[in-house]
DNA sequence: TGTACATCAGTGAACGCGCGTTCACTGATGTAC
DNA sequence: TGTACATCAGTGAACGCGCGTTCACTGATGTAC
């Protein structure tokens, strides 16, 4: 059974395990019916419960989509972060990549859920930044440590033609604080580059933004956009274990 | 007053400028409460008519999302053609600058529009291919002509590290013969980048999927992607008038 | 120019539906002594 | 181990609301002769 830490009452285990049931039931209902469509009362019928006893549960319906918001956070940045785990440390690319096909299947596995993440805003709603933040932030922070690992090992990144502007490296300055990483501007942009890219690209493809037929194999048109940023953060393959790179 | 060409009596020219109102209501509420929200009774009571009364302009709600999913289209497609034009042809980068720009610039007035075109699918609604490939595929079209001419004019766009493989050539075998372009695989390829990476960046920030406070100035972060890609795709400074450039 | 008929815009009532949320309640589970 | 009280899950009715769509209708506008 689910259990959470702890002492565990027949009380609370069954409470987790109907929470547990009622965000199961939530992301199934963004998929058929959308986050405005989102409906506690359907919830509940689902649940086989009469409505106002969700109420015991989620406190209105926008907490369930915090709740849903949430999740899918953590789903996805587990799914980036499991992957890019298995790849060893020195193989920059192979992270690389193994980060952004993680967030593209977890995209085309819960296409809703991403939607929800990435899509069109929902009237009316706000996701509460306190709850958001951590795990809104993985993906982002998985990318900026190889971006600082390839600098740190000699990658050098493609610099913007009209160099970059004072704002943006202030803003730069900014993140380095944040994640406590070391990075150039020029990796710096090229990462942002790289960030942007990859959600464009699952998103057009998620949201079926490509006509139709454009791709026949969007796997590997994915993998080409992936190749070609990655040429812009100066990724190489991996290459003879380097033994204390030189960093600048 | 509004005429549409050839005879026009005055039925005719209040039922087009009645469904000129329906259209604007209807853009106006989209943004308000969302495309899942877009509702006829809504548009009749702003419209100061009977909810039955809209039925003789629009045969459905999903209609109404048709009419103005193709109207942002169209939209959205003028504003990137009038701004490339202004550019002189050889000046590569500067049209590509423009179109860039006009795309940013409609969305961030038009961010409900730019939604229902590029957000998340309404579930439920699919938007008619007949009615919306034409105006859909104008944008494309701008930055698939201004790559081609910049490669005629002796671009060298960057290429992806693991090559193009089979399956993506064929496709861009299809786009070449679709819109009557000859460009290059690697030219072809950093386009798609280049189209990606310019919604991508649009989407993140009309959407607001950048942290609150990550850029000082969104449209100086904005450029610097707008240059990275332009750097991938091989466009440069206007340079001295290129008269015959040899192109392959 | 004048009349007779056809077309169309808008009305008002009705259909059957779903929604979020509150509230007083019953009965089961948990806790303190 | 046993009882008394507190906590909690779930019920059922009700509030007031909005929705898409259909239908028979009135009265104004357009057209053919």
């Amino acid at each position: 059974m689910v259990q959470t830490a702890g002492v565990t009452t027949a009380r609370a285990a069954h409470r987790a395990r109907t929470l547990a049931d009622i965000t199961a039931i939530g992301r199934a209902h963004l998929s058929t019916y959308g986050a405005a469509g989102l409906s506690l009362r359907a919830v509940a019928r689902d649940l086989g419960v009469v409505s106002s006893a969700v109420y015991r549960y989620v406190p209105s319906r926008d907490d369930l989509l915090t709740l849903l918001v949430v999740d899918a956070y953590a789903d996805l940045g587990e799914a980036a972060r499991v992957a890019e785990a298995e790849v060893p440390r020195a193989d920059h690319l192979g992270r690389w990549r193994a980060v952004t096909h993680a967030v593209r299947a977890w995209a085309l596995t819960s296409p809703s859920s991403y939607g929800l993440l990435f899509g069109t805003p929902i009237p009316g709603y706000r996701a509460p930044a306190e709850q958001t933040t951590g795990p809104g932030t993985i993906v982002i922070s998985l990318l900026l440590a190889i971006a600082a690992d390839a600098q740190a090992a000699g990658a050098v990144p493609s610099s913007a033609g009209g160099g970059v502007p004072a704002s943006v490296r202030r803003d730069a300055e900014r993140v380095r604080e944040q994640f406590g990483l070391a990075l150039g501007d020029d990796m710096l942009t090229a990462a942002l580059l790289a960030w942007v890219t990859l959600f464009g690209a699952v998103s057009f493809e998620v949201f079926g933004q490509y006509g139709p037929d454009t791709f026949s194999d969007p796997a590997a048109a994915f993998d080409v956009l992936v190749d070609l940023t990655a040429g812009v953060l100066g990724l190489t393959q991996p290459g003879p274990t380097p033994r204390g790179g030189s960093a600048s």
